[in-house]
DNA sequence: CTGAAAGCGCTTACAG
DNA sequence: CTGAAAGCGCTTACAG
């Protein structure tokens, strides 16, 4: 099929397709009459750029990589949503890859990301050093990347993401006043914010001994969030301390929050019946699920302007040929 | 920043870079031999082709759109996942773009999808005859169109849907056998498959004669659906007929069933307190938010697959100039 | 089975 | 302010 391109328009307006260009990119040489006489043929004949052609010219697409684990959480579906509508704005497009906590997958994505010749990346990353070398090259010689949420990644770079010491110490906290003693934290599996979340609770229990306190860690694997993970629930808490009763529960994610913990709420002798929940959702269904649980919200859509911000700074730093100094930004998580 | 191109490999195997090429894609021409030989060589120094190139060349990439109104619905998640999952053991990769339910984003989505000369277009449109003559130029001038969900488009092509008039019918049905005697169906506002949906219910109270018997609609807004739904509910239903209370509910989208209706049930005096339910969702949320519910499941997976299937067959019907006989393939809702 | 050559549609130094 | 020309990295008829 034949597609409008600069050529025709050139010869239609008799003058070369070097002034065509330039006038569709607002090049600052050409005057204003001739953009205005270009662009408005161009847009009455409906021409649409082939992007292909400006990305092997440039070596650089329009194109920017959102890679996340899946679209599972509602966490990540509200970060995709909202840096997709603020790119919208720009001349970039999103692509979004998932990589399923799957390391290869990744691998694949940034493979992917690369052929595509993206401007940037935006990861979630695995874990914390999934295809790190894979990354610094790919920050060396092909775009800039960003990480944000799982900051505890090897790579240098900017990276956006939530203390987790300090939200699950608040938490913690936040239950012991109300009477808890025995407190249960549901993670999920070779998350590498875990080690900051258990730091948190165990900061959060200084000072409160046993027998009297407690606390405990489960993790849960769910790669595919799909999977069965009643099993897996209820296999570690069976073999820990018998005849202990949780009396609150920290939920560290939004699967935990919204599929995990009604099936341990539903289940027998695990929990006390009065347990108090607090859980790290970002689904208006967690409220709806058990009025009496907190819902503390990850901010996913500060991170994603926080994200589009930064990695506008670092591509335009890149065609300045500055080195960009890194650093990590904290967001807070808004408490229920 | 420099990647490694066939003209390299060429000069390192002391070979005609079209042969390279051909041996990379696997050209029949090419011995064995050869091609061994050059794709140990490439995947050694890490060869990534440029899709760029490849696309200008050719006229099409390897992007397959895949266009939806928004993933806050489990519904287009899973189908999404489903069909990334496909497409993802192929050549192709998949762009995902959400048109909020806004045919003018709708419209801008496919511009994205022109530039970037995708293969294919999967679409679920934003009403009946959202951007008709764009996706009829596609169609003709582009590349492959695919109607999946909202079938009632205009645009004649294949489209994989359900039949909402007997899904709904025999979700009516099972409601009357249950003993209600007035139900209400909730859609969503200004999508297509409403007139089904009305004539299923309709159909289901044939012969049902008021006063005993009623029925009626509501259509709710929720193009962002982050808005604020409860007003907007409980206004037309209270201006309904005074009095009436609905014993039997059909909520007939995931954000119906799991958002809307939770505000429905605990709000004061609209519903008899032992009202029957029956929500079509896609969440696993659903039946934990009231196990007593009736869950009804899109076959969003199933319809990724034939999605994918379709495609394949009218991109391959493409390349060698056939034209296809469309047709619509309804798959049958699964019911809880 | 392999090679030489044209060309996809742009951008951008270079020249004027 | 505008134009002529090179070239981005591939694919693919054409030739042998």
């Amino acid at each position: 099929m034949q597609h409008v391109t600069i050529k025709e328009i050139a010869k239609a307006l008799n003058l070369s397709f070097s002034t065509v260009s330039r006038s569709l990119n607002d090049n600052y040489q050409i005057s204003e009459k001739t953009k205005t006489l270009v662009r408005d043929y161009a847009s009455s004949v409906n021409y649409i750029p082939n992007l292909a052609a400006k990305t092997l010219k440039t070596g650089i697409s329009n194109s920017i990589a959102v890679v996340v684990p899946f679209l599972s959480s509602p966490f990540f579906v509200d970060f995709f949503e909202e840096i997709t509508m603020l790119f919208s704005k720009t001349d970039y497009n999103v692509i979004l890859l998932q990589t399923f906590n799957n390391p290869i997958k990744e691998c694949e994505a940034l493979d992917v990301a690369i052929q595509n010749r993206v401007a940037a990346i935006i990861i979630s990353p695995v874990h914390d050093d999934s295809n790190c070398s894979k990354l610094a090259y790919i920050q060396k010689q092909v775009c800039p990347v960003v990480l944000f949420d799982r900051t505890n990644h090897r790579l240098e770079t900017h990276k956006i993401g939530v203390r987790h010491e300090r939200e699950i110490a608040i938490a913690a906290k936040q239950l012991l006043k109300q009477g808890c003693k025995n407190i249960l934290l549901l993670c999920c599996k070779g998350i590498g914010a875990n080690d900051a979340r258990i730091a948190g609770i165990r900061s959060a229990f200084l000072g409160k001994q046993e027998p009297d306190y407690s606390w405990a860690v489960v993790e849960i694997e769910y790669n595919h969030p799909n999977e069965d993970l009643k099993k897996q629930l209820l296999r570690p808490l069976k073999e820990q301390k018998e005849g202990l009763c949780y009396d609150g529960i920290i939920a560290t994610t939004d699967t935990l929050t919204t599929k995990v913990l009604p099936l341990l709420l539903t289940d027998e002798g695990m929990l006390a019946d009065c347990a108090q929940v607090i859980g790290f959702s970002n689904t208006a269904y967690a409220r709806i699920l058990n009025p009496t649980w907190t819902v503390f919200t990850q901010p996913s859509r500060q991170m994603a302007i926080k994200c589009y911000e930064t990695i506008l700074e670092l591509i335009n730093y890149r065609r300045l040929q500055i080195n960009p100094a890194y650093n990590t930004v904290f967001l807070d998580v808004i408490p229920g």
